[in-house]
This record gives C-alpha cells, sequence and structure tokens, in this order.
DNA sequence: ATAAAATACGAACGTTCGTGCTATTTATTT
DNA sequence: AAATAAATAGCACGAACGTTCGTATTTTAT
C-alpha cells in the first residue's frame, strides 16, 4: 500500500448506530436549551454533561471538540428553526398571507418559548457577530438563507399583485425583521408584555399601507 | 448560631488617588472594547491583565470582583453612549429634529466603530436577556432608560406639532428602535455594507410619512 | 456463541478561570 | 527625611475548562 498523506486530524470516526444517535439527539436536544440562554460559549461540555448525568468524556466522544459541538447544536437549532417557522409559514400561499406567516409563525415561536433563552439565533448572531470561525460563518449563512426567504415572499407578493411593484423588497424585508427582533429584545429584556402584540400592530400597520386591492386581507 | 447578619462582603475600600484612577480608567476602557467583542462573560481578568501589561492580581485590586468589573464597564459604556449620542442629539432642538438626532447620532456611533466589538449595548443585550443579576438589572435600566428618551422625543415632537397626536409614541420608538438594531445586526453579522443607509432611508420614509406641514424638513 | 465494533466511563492532562494573601514598590503627608 | 497610605506584583488556591487515553460495557454481525 502507498503510504498517502493522512488527513490531518479525524480523530474518530466510528458509524453511528441507533443507540448512539438516540443519546447524540438528547445531548443536542439539550444543547440547543443551554446555548440559547448561556450562548454557545456558555455552553459546556460539563454542564451538559451534568444535566444529562452522563460523563464528560462520555458525551465528548459524539463530537470530537466543543466546535463540533456547537456546529452540530445550530443544525438542530436551525432544524427547529423550519420546523417552527419556515414550514408552517409556507403552507400559506404565496403573497401577502405567507409573507404574514413568516413573520407570525416567527413571532409565535418566540412566544411559546421553544427555546428557553427566547430565540437560539437572536442569541448567537449577537453573540459572534464579532468573532471568526467557522461558527459565525455557519450562523452568517443561516441568517441570510432566513432574510432570503423573508425577501423571496415579498417579492412573490409583488408579483400576485398583493404589493405594489415599487416597494423595494429588500428594504421591506430588513424593516419587517427589524420590528420583530426589536420586540423579542423589548420581551426579553425589559420584560415587555406588550412587545410581541405590538410588533403584529407595527408589521400589520405597515403590511396594509402598501397592500393593493388586489390583496387578501390580512388578520 | 451566630447572631448578627455581617454585612455582605466589603473587601477592601482604600481611598482611590490621581494615579490609581488612572489605571482603572485605562483598565475600563480596555474593558469595553474586549467586552464588545468577547461579551461581559468573555471579559476575562486574565485577558485583560495581559493586553494592559499587567498583573491579573494588580488589575483585580481595583474591583474586588469580577461583577464588579462587569458593572463599572457597563458605567463607562453608558458615558461612551452618552457622550455620543443622546448629548449630541439633544443639542438639536426639540421635536422632529432631536428624534431623528437620537437615530442618526446612535447610527454614527456604530458606523464610526467606537466600540471595537459594534454596540455595545447590543452585545450585552443579547448575553444577559436571559440571566438574572445585578447586571442583567443595570443593563436592563439603561435600555428603558434610553427606550424612554427615543418615546419622550417623539411626544416633544407631538406637542411641538411636528407629529400628529394620534400617533402611538410608544410603538413609534420601537420602531424606530427596532429598524436601527436590525441594521446593526445585519452590518455586523452578515457584513451588509448597506445597512445603515438603508436604515436611514427607512426610518426617513417613515418619519417623513408621518410629519406634519408645520416639521421642519428633514434631510 | 463469539468476534468485532460502538458506546460509555473514570482518571488524568495542562490551562485558565476568579479570587485570596503577602510583599514590595510608589506616592502622599507630615 | 520619615511615616503612612495606596498601588501593584508575586504566588498560590481550588474549581472548571476542553481534551486524551485506556478500559469496561453494551450492542451488532458473524
Amino acid at each position: 500500500m502507498p503510504a498517502v498523506a493522512r488527513s490531518p486530524r479525524k480523530p474518530r470516526t466510528p458509524r453511528p448506530q441507533a443507540r448512539g444517535l438516540r443519546t447524540r439527539e438528547a445531548i443536542l436536544a439539550s444543547a440547543v436549551d443551554i446555548a440559547s440562554v448561556d450562548g454557545l460559549d456558555g455552553l459546556t461540555v460539563g454542564s451538559l454533561a451534568a444535566q444529562l448525568r452522563m460523563s464528560k468524556s462520555g458525551l465528548f466522544a459524539h463530537f470530537g471538540s466543543k466546535e463540533e459541538l456547537q456546529l452540530a447544536t445550530i443544525e438542530v437549532a436551525r432544524q427547529i428553526f423550519i420546523t417552527q417557522v419556515t414550514r408552517p409559514a409556507i403552507a400559506a400561499p404565496r403573497g401577502m398571507p405567507r409573507l404574514w406567516g413568516l413573520i407570525n409563525q416567527w413571532l409565535i415561536l418566540v412566544e411559546r418559548r421553544v427555546f428557553s433563552g427566547g430565540c437560539f439565533f437572536s442569541a448567537a448572531s449577537f453573540e459572534f457577530d464579532s468573532k471568526r470561525g467557522v461558527v459565525h460563518d455557519r450562523i452568517a449563512a443561516i441568517m441570510r438563507e432566513w432574510m432570503d426567504v423573508l425577501t423571496r415572499a415579498v417579492e412573490q407578493a409583488q408579483k400576485a399583485g398583493h404589493i405594489g411593484a415599487k416597494v423595494n423588497s429588500t428594504r421591506l424585508a430588513y424593516e419587517i425583521h427589524g420590528v420583530a427582533m426589536g420586540a423579542h429584545w423589548s420581551h426579553q429584556l425589559l420584560d415587555d408584555k406588550q412587545a410581541y402584540s405590538r410588533a403584529r400592530s407595527i408589521v400589520l400597520e405597515k403590511l396594509r399601507s402598501i397592500a393593493t386591492p388586489a390583496s387578501p386581507r390580512l388578520p
């Protein structure tokens, strides 16, 4: 056999079986929750192991490094986000209903406290926005994905004639997103009980102000 | 059982002199910078001491605990915020100009990268929004302060007849704040170069749409 | 039933964390 | 110039950090 150059550092790669996958799943479910409260750096192998009543080393073996654990945690959070926000919103017909659905489902997500620290990605965004590395990059990519979904929804609403063609779709997407994130900030930090309903009012008012007569009625 | 409750812990209280205050100032200037990047928890006594080329213990003696260091750091950040945002904005006459000034000065602050991690309080807000304790409380109080300044500016603009009396001042304040924070998020995380100018467009458009004829012209 | 592979554990590694103590250097006051 | 007080350094601590390793316990494949 030719002495091929070894790949630099692939520490261990067993093929995971049913049991391993189950624990991995349990680990990551806890990880998402802890990270949404304490941040992805505040998430530690020790505290995670303690909460799951297993050994640090046993837990650690599932990932090989803390960075891998963080990345895996992000992917699980993304799946939750897709399941709870994007998917239900996409069920609504293209145009104004879907656009409203996207932002409304996000508000429902944070209201339901699916992540016990509020919104995983809001927290992760601000935690990693000044850091560099693969974790930052992954978070940024997912958030770009989200903004693209929002922007595309606006453009579809324009194609459907629900919103005038003159509206700047990117700008509207950012406006809506900003208001929603601001509401979450206010609810989470200032314990502002009216935050989410106020956000709904603001967004609905905005959407109504640019809706064409052809647009389906908003709630 | 011993009788009296001891005062919780006042570890050392020398009266600070000129030199001590100077070092303290230097420490906190670095602390604000580090914290705006790595967070108030990511800020460590060791890294701070290393950056200032002094001993951990010598540095630590200025504060007595990490929490005190965090609180002191927050106060310095607040002063910077007041100096760079609130004060210049208040120089403008009451009403629409001052309201615009507040949000515009904030945008200038983050554009200038006065904090090398972007906006200290955005980062701190999301870092501590799910934690409890005096640090959280102080951050929340300062942010409440800020939202009150914004809201009062709207109300003054209404009293001055620049904005119609029917406008919900709280709602408008949150709308503007959300858009600004969203822009910062986008610039910081997604490296969106147009974020701030887009935010200015959105806010100006909004303000123009509710401005009365009596309102001074906006930029 | 047995071999092999996947999973988990316990103990330990070197570092860094926050935080004390004690000394020493530097500044102020007499 | 001596006495005093403040500022900083040195050193050590226990705990927690991420990580590695050897070993025991499962579970799967032969």
